[in-house]
DNA sequence: CTGTTAGCGCTTTCAC
DNA sequence: GTGAAAGCGCTAACAG
């Protein structure tokens, strides 16, 4: 591997040299600058980055923290991510925490251990806290995504959850749904929590038969809709909901695979909605009805605040996007007198 | 941010044993190391890896270069690798090539540059080669994925493409069809060879008529699936084909959105088929009938192959793992008579 | 416009 | 068991 003093004897300069012709430094000379560049090409030189970084303290590499690529919201968010942090020369290492706390602290840790310059983070839940107490120790500046943390100020995109809430319940409200069941996720999670809140406004503003009964709380990374299955079946057609709020995408897929499996027809018996698309592509036929996010800009706006606070372009307070969400209204939502 | 210096200071040693410690070297004394471990901890002192790798060379970094993340087939393998890579203790940069070749130089030269152990890469087609020829030179390991490469020996996973393209084109002929269209990614990339020659294949050997006007060849990046339909459309239906094979899930996804929009309906007027789900999540109601390959697996092992070769496990020979592929029958075929 | 010197934070090598 | 010196590849600061 040729380094910096190769292309140096090569170009008859000296290593300096080279590295004002690397970097566009100062007035170098025409001539010696295409020496250099010859030279260059010839040993098929690229630079260290490691040596760079050891002086320069960045590294140009960022790291996007999130819950799971898989979940089509996700992908969506890492592909705005990364088309942000190349367009302004970063790279991006990728992390699943896979809601899982431990997994983060050791994720965080090792990319701090390799001195990314930002972090772009869907943390698990509130006891992350302790786990960006890491990254606020090292001056590593840092975005959040679709979560914020309980008594943390920070840069952070999200969507609109009471509104997106509000969109879904009002659909179901207009095709006739009274009773709305809830299938959500732990409440450490912002977003859970303030779907939750919004859910139950709903409920009380209109004045909705309400039944804690018909309210499941789960696992987001190991999901158990089966056991709610078990208690619509084994309730009256009279008492169970006829509709179903999903908090996230994932829950919703889950939640209807398995009332297929027992023989509960989505949205023949029951109609289901949800938060973000579970397709990533768009199909006229899509199935679910949902409140969308605009996960790609959240990746890309998120990656923007992020850059723009590495580089110092940030002012010292800190900055909030709220997107606005979208109701799609397709086929897993039925009308009923 | 501490340094090792500032641990050696504190724990009254030098940074040599310092270093000792942190890397478990050899013999050291009891209480030394306890001084050493309580100084580290009190100064929350994290190794510089740029540092650690200007020295030994290695990064424990590795890049994953796909076409697009937000395509499922290749979130899957993202994935996949990003849990192999974990699992052994390496992190995942991971880029987008989008199907262009200079993004993908770009990427291939900042990763070298970064000091990558490996690299896990979709190539994206044949001219790819002057890339891998960075890899080769710098003797950088690297495992293939999906795609093969003209004239170019390497560790590769990828699917039976003749087979899949065979399960799909029995289905079709078993359901009535007869007149079967092709659409398909440009012929420098080798699955869409090796899908494009089994198709030509299957109508040759079992007769049936074959209409080069039938064959559309497009962009993988930027899909013109229009102009296609505008022919089936012109055409009368005695001509026309009655179902139309895609090379992929985003093509087919394309194709049919399109197809709706022009009034061609899939698949009562016609019928698509394609090789891979454009569906992360597997929904009881998914729309397209597709031959499936285990892209987490693609994934998985790929990043397995890449570790063990980094690592010196692998043999001098080549490795070459290739999966079957399943036909999974939805929505988008129709029997005709 | 170009070169010299020193040093980033760590580890290898060799002493003791 | 432990430390001192040298150097990985690069660039900041200064000199010329």
């Amino acid at each position: 591997m040729a380094t910096i003093y190769d292309v140096a004897k090569r170009a008859n300069v000296s290593a300096m040299t080279v590295s004002r012709v690397i970097n566009n430094g100062s007035s170098i000379k025409e001539s010696t600058r295409l020496r250099v560049e010859k030279a260059i090409k010839e040993l098929d030189y690229i630079p260290n980055r490691s040596a760079q970084s050891l002086i320069s303290k960045d590294t140009k590499l960022l790291s996007l923290l999130i819950t799971d690529v898989a979940n089509p919201f996700f992908t969506s968010i890492a592909r705005g991510a990364e088309d942000k942090a190349h367009e302004k020369g970063y790279q991006l290492v990728f992390s699943n925490s896979d809601e899982n706390i431990e997994k983060e602290t050791s994720y965080i840790r090792s990319a701090v251990s390799r001195g990314i310059d930002g972090m772009l983070l869907t943390p698990s839940g509130d006891f992350s806290i302790q786990n960006i107490n890491i990254l606020t120790k090292y001056k590593i500046p840092f975005v959040l995504v679709d979560r914020s943390l309980k008594g943390i100020e920070s840069d952070i995109v999200h969507g609109d959850n009471s509104d997106g809430t509000k969109k879904l319940m009002d659909h179901l409200f207009e095709n006739g749904h009274r009773t709305i069941g809830f299938v959500t996720g732990p409440s450490s999670i912002s977003n859970v929590r303030e779907r939750g809140d919004a859910y139950k406004q709903f409920i009380k503003d209109n004045k909705l038969p309400f039944n804690e009964k018909w309210t499941f709380q789960t696992d987001l990374a190991r999901m158990q809709t089966l056991s709610y299955i078990n208690l619509l079946l084994e309730a009256s057609k009279e008492d169970r909901p006829t509709a179903i709020l999903c908090s996230n995408n994932f829950l919703a897929a889950d939640l209807v695979n398995n009332m297929n499996k027992m023989g509960l027809h989505v949205p023949d018996d029951i109609s289901v909605v949800c938060f973000d698309d579970p397709h990533a592509i768009q199909m006229p036929n899509s199935f679910f009805t949902v409140v969308n996010q605009p996960a790609y800009k959240f990746g890309y706006t998120g990656m923007e605040m992020l850059i723009d606070r590495i580089e110092g372009k940030s002012g010292k307070e800190h900055k909030e996007i709220v997107y606005d969400t979208e109701l799609i209204i397709r086929q897993s939502t039925k009308k009923i007198n």
